[in-house]
DNA sequence: AGGTAGACACGAACACCGTTCTACACTCGA
DNA sequence: TCGAGTGTAGAACGGTGTTCGTGTCTACCT
């Protein structure tokens, strides 16, 4: 028996009584040498994404890339939410998870979440998605498991590693989403709102009287690359952790 | 001569030249007592999200509501991405900024974010829009320039605290987003996702071997009300700038 | 071999979306 | 009064996610 969408939705979730083991493919594949999949589905849109953001993605550009048609695309995705569900599910299990070393605890919670982030980068927008998934998804739930184990290695309380690893996480969602609807605006030519640093330092500087802080300190402001700013916040957050750990 | 939208946009970005004071109002209205402006654009569309959250704002759902046509709204917004732009800054104009006072510039910063954070909330889904909003918008600058004001005040250096507020603001944008998809989710009677802590409980219990620490501290990954996320994190960033004070 | 149930793919249709375009009506100043 | 500028309206454009009914294929059983 076939697992349908929705019960591969609710294995991903533990609530499975029922999701059995896939059984062989059945049923006509329309004429094509391969047949459309789960697998093709993640694929392909993870392909959309990175080319063309994830605004681009609809499920008519799919089925086309697919050479199907759209609603072809429900016997193997519950719906669009399921699909953005199944591509964060392939970008978590993409993640390489460390064996904690109390040693350089802080080093390897920086490069889970700079993976993290960079995953999220090369398919743009694509962490918009993440926000939305719940909590119980088995690839997401690898990734905390990962976290956790390296936070406690570097002799943080549990309680403060739960925490940090829920902070974390959203930052890094957030940080991601926000530079690509930067790079987005960019790409669009939209020159009225591509602000340069050379541009937002006269924009500072040209703020009336009410803004004495912002225009004393525009340089800081408007200061280090994209990068800096992921590197010094997560140190920032770590920091914050870090202050929690017995001596 | 009356500005156009691409006019006031500009305006708000310091952009310019250009954009005269409003004179008086010339053309018909429809018929109705009230014309339609930008004021009443924007409050109607904040109710509308208010009782059914930003995904229901469409410009027809909102025309409708002030009863008119969808197309007459380009007389008074640039697009959908200027009206969620005039909604971030109706929002960022409520929230009150303190006299900055070195002897709790912790609770004056945490006072910032928060009222943020409430804001966002009241107005379910809308911090995606925020996500969005460029750096130049003078809304937008006023809060930076009033958290600049507190975290100076409060002894932290000028690029430590430039940093700070960029972190924090993601932060408080990202947790918002989160707790309105959850929010949503209940609401939609999602059965099946709605997960209580019990149920979490459970199903982390029932996780396989390789979730060793998921198991373990499924209680501590669990504990919590939302708004303690959003304090323990936030104050955890805090601790982390704070850090950085000199002596 | 024939029949059947289940699985997969298809196209039309539904109910919506953001936006542009054209036409018309109103307002104000000369 | 006239004309320019402004605001509103409806149709249309090009799109979105999804459902529904139908047809075809596949594997299994008799």
């Amino acid at each position: 028996m076939t697992p349908t969408p929705q019960e591969r939705r609710a294995a991903r979730h533990q609530l499975a009584a029922g999701a059995g083991p896939s059984t062989a493919r059945r049923g006509p594949s329309g004429g094509r040498k391969q047949p459309i999949t789960v697998e093709a589905i993640i694929d392909t849109a993870l392909g959309i994404v990175q080319r063309d953001g994830y605004e681009a993605l609809t499920m008519r550009r799919l089925a086309t890339a697919l050479e199907t048609g759209s609603s072809s695309l429900y016997a193997h995705v519950v719906n669009k939410e399921d699909l953005d569900e199944l591509l964060i599910g392939r970008l978590c299990a993409g993640i390489d998870l460390p064996e904690p070393d109390p040693a350089v605890w802080r080093q390897q919670i920086i490069g889970v979440c700079t993976q993290l982030r960079d995953q999220y980068l090369r398919y743009p927008g694509i962490s918009r998605a993440a926000f939305a998934t719940a909590p119980s998804h088995l690839d997401t739930l690898r990734i905390t498991e990962g976290m956790l184990a390296i936070l406690l290695a570097g002799g943080i309380e549990p309680q403060a590693a739960a925490w940090a690893i829920d902070a974390l996480t959203l930052y890094v969602n957030a940080y991601s989403l926000e530079v690509s609807l930067v790079n987005r605006r960019i790409d669009r030519d939209d020159d009225a709102w591509v602000v340069s640093r050379d541009e937002l330092l006269r924009r500072f500087a040209a703020l009336p009287d009410t803004f004495p802080h912002t225009r004393r300190y525009a340089v800081e402001l408007t200061a280090g690359t994209v990068h800096d700013r992921f590197d010094v916040s997560l140190g920032m957050m770590i920091d914050g952790i870090a202050r929690h750990r017995p001596t």
